[in-house]
DNA sequence: TTTTTATTTTTATTATTTAACTAAAGCTTT
DNA sequence: AAAGCTTTAGTTAAATAATAAAAATAAAAA
């Protein structure tokens, strides 16, 4: 059976016309298979189990597609991608990043902090969107 | 006369006995010098400016010197190096980035913000960093 | 001075990402 | 179905970012 977040991109892309190509389907497969997030390499490495000697920009245009209709996230103090859990399209995103077994728990948090909406009302600053990074020790490895 | 930061951290290595090397020296005024972060590789340009054939070793060693210290940040969702104002160390940053002219300001706010302290806590995770990049568009450019 | 340690230099390589161009596949209109 | 248009993929190459390993140098300590 497909996991939801997968039922959820694949529903999204007919929905939208937007077309669920071989190479799409199977990046995203990939990513939402792990349960870490993976580096470019590592996906790319994957993808040539069921393909024909794929090669970088064939992943980074699936990653760019997924990230931007908000499926994926990019990991960026990792350079490695994530599949997104939520069920809703999101301004901001926030991850608890475990340096010890690198596990990550996406903290679905949707408005953006007091603390930073002062910062960005005091600087007339206008946010589109924000990533938060926390890392430390999860509480399995503690 | 030197600027603040500057002054600031080169007392700091006269005060703890780290060396205050040429190329040290010379990577961080290059940072201090600009208002816009910096890349890797700007940087290195900039340094081949005074030193003979500098290679990426050189500035990423002291890059990590100085980050280590407290004394520069590296934007993630850049790739690129920024000088620290703070007069203290921090374990937390806070940067909101214009899209469009490239400025970015550092908001000093020195505890993590509720809404994630709650899910650290929920989450029994113990944060030991973090980073938080706001984009968006400045005061100046709208 | 000799030894030790910290740091830099050099050479090379790996990882990540993007650019530019060509080819193919899927619509759209006739 | 054919022609033309648009989107996506494949291919080749390069730019950008970061690191590894070694040999050389400079400062500090014994």
């Amino acid at each position: 059976m497909l996991n939801y977040p997968l039922q959820k991109a694949f529903e999204y892309c007919e929905q939208q016309h937007f077309r669920l190509t071989r190479p799409r389907t199977r990046v995203l497969e990939i990513i939402a298979e792990s349960s870490k997030p993976l580096g470019a390499y590592e996906i790319l490495a994957e993808l040539a189990k069921t393909e024909n000697n794929p090669k970088p920009p064939t992943i980074y245009r699936a990653l760019e597609f997924w990230k931007e209709h908000g499926f994926i996230h990019r990991i960026e103090s990792l350079n490695a991608y994530l599949i997104c859990n939520a069920d809703h399209q999101h301004q901001g995103s926030q991850f608890l990043i475990c340096d010890n077994c690198g596990d990550v728990i996406e903290a679905h948090i949707c408005s953006l902090p007091n603390a930073l909406k002062e910062r960005v009302a005091s600087n007339s600053f206008k946010p589109s969107s924000w990533n938060f990074e926390v890392h430390g020790v999860c509480s399995d490895c503690r």
